[in-house]
DNA sequence: AATGTTATATACCAATCGGTATATGAATGT
DNA sequence: ACATTCATATACCGATTGGTATATAACATT
């Protein structure tokens, strides 16, 4: 006699624990440690301090702290997807698409994203030399944001908002490296202002490749 | 009756111990890890491993890790700035003196630094919220790197080089977020290219701001 | 209500951390 | 030749590291 579960089912019947919302927990409340004191600099100690758990309690949900570290990258990466699909949504051209990248990541925005700066390039920096896992991860985020960047670019060509002229990817990669480049630079001078100066660059950019 | 020594003379003589020698041979044989491993991620196993020193010589030479990093950063930058000096003096126009930072930094010339990337972006990232003495003097190497970009912008408009119109404090901070975020980009994606993609844009930003 | 299951907490572990007190050995001055 | 100075090495320290085995408590099932 069979039962009436498929094999699907119980696979997420497995996978579900109760203790699925401390996981999460746990993600959200270390997130802003991690972005900040960096994986090698965030302890055991870190982690039960910001959760208000015990070392048990964490480990019966991860293996152990690397896998913690990877799924709070996994999460800050959501969330800043979210804020830049939010501030796109609003978006009717290709051109408002890629000013909203402007708009984000201004100084006065700062407080929307998790504690510590720029997470790819926190952990990128980080993680290029020495931390494997989280470095594929990282590579892939940024992958995926030059992806997005290029498509918006030649949709925008296609719509004729921007000139046919212009090199996807080579717009791309310098639009994100002038931001990349402006958190670096405002967040260790603590002056915001140079990174709205280099946004200002970026506009400047997005305006030259629009056709006139 | 005088000693023939004058106050100074003694004063040079306490300053300079024997020792003088293996601080230096430390903060060289260290530079490398520090700038791959971050100031968290080096121990001091890391630091007699890599000067085959014993832990009591170390801290002969540096009254604590803190100090090896921030002499070792010292070390890193002044290491950078002779590259850049070197590479700028065959440099006959202001001109040729921008462009010889899209040469240095391109990807061919990696080799040239110290292993691990730019310590601008290592040590900044990793110190801007967790260790202030660094991201002090972090804050002072891009401060003056700025400078630098300016003094040879407005060289460039007094000879009628760049447009007068440009501005220099704008044009210097993306130019350096551009090479800052480019080296991360390619540092995390693995793709040399990247950088190279970067740099050409560097060239063009240049090239806008030439009279024609 | 009793039982089995599962999530969290307690208590403990070896190893390593940054750092220091002391011993040793080599060069220097007399 | 001897004493002194000074740099490096040895040996040790308490604290903390990441991690685990076990106990406990909460929940679900019957």
């Amino acid at each position: 006699m069979e039962t009436p579960y498929t094999d699907r089912y119980i696979c997420i019947m497995k996978f579900t624990p109760r203790s699925e919302e401390t996981r999460q927990f746990i993600i959200e409340s270390t997130a802003a440690v991690f972005n900040t004191k960096g994986y090698a600099g965030t302890s055991l100690s870190d982690l039960t301090e910001a959760t208000q758990l015990t070392k048990g309690s964490i480990y019966g949900n991860f293996e152990n702290k690397e896998e913690v570290a990877l799924a709070v990258f996994d999460y800050t990466i959501a969330h800043r997807d979210k804020i830049i699909a939010k501030a796109q949504q609003k978006s009717v051209t290709n051109k408002d698409k890629l000013l909203a990248y402007v708009a984000i990541f201004g100084s006065e925005h700062s407080g929307d994203f998790i504690k510590g700066g720029c997470p790819l390039l926190n952990a990128g920096t980080e993680a290029d030399d020495t931390f494997e896992p989280l470095r594929k991860k990282v590579n892939k985020a940024i992958i995926d944001w030059k992806k997005e960047i290029e498509s918006i670019l030649q949709a925008g060509i296609a719509a004729k908002e921007f000139n046919k002229n212009i090199l996807p990817e080579k717009t791309a990669l310098s639009i994100m490296a002038l931001i990349e480049g402006g958190i670096l630079l405002s967040k260790t001078t603590n002056k915001p202002a140079y990174l709205n100066t280099v946004l200002d660059s970026v506009k400047d950019m997005i305006d030259a490749i629009s056709r006139e």
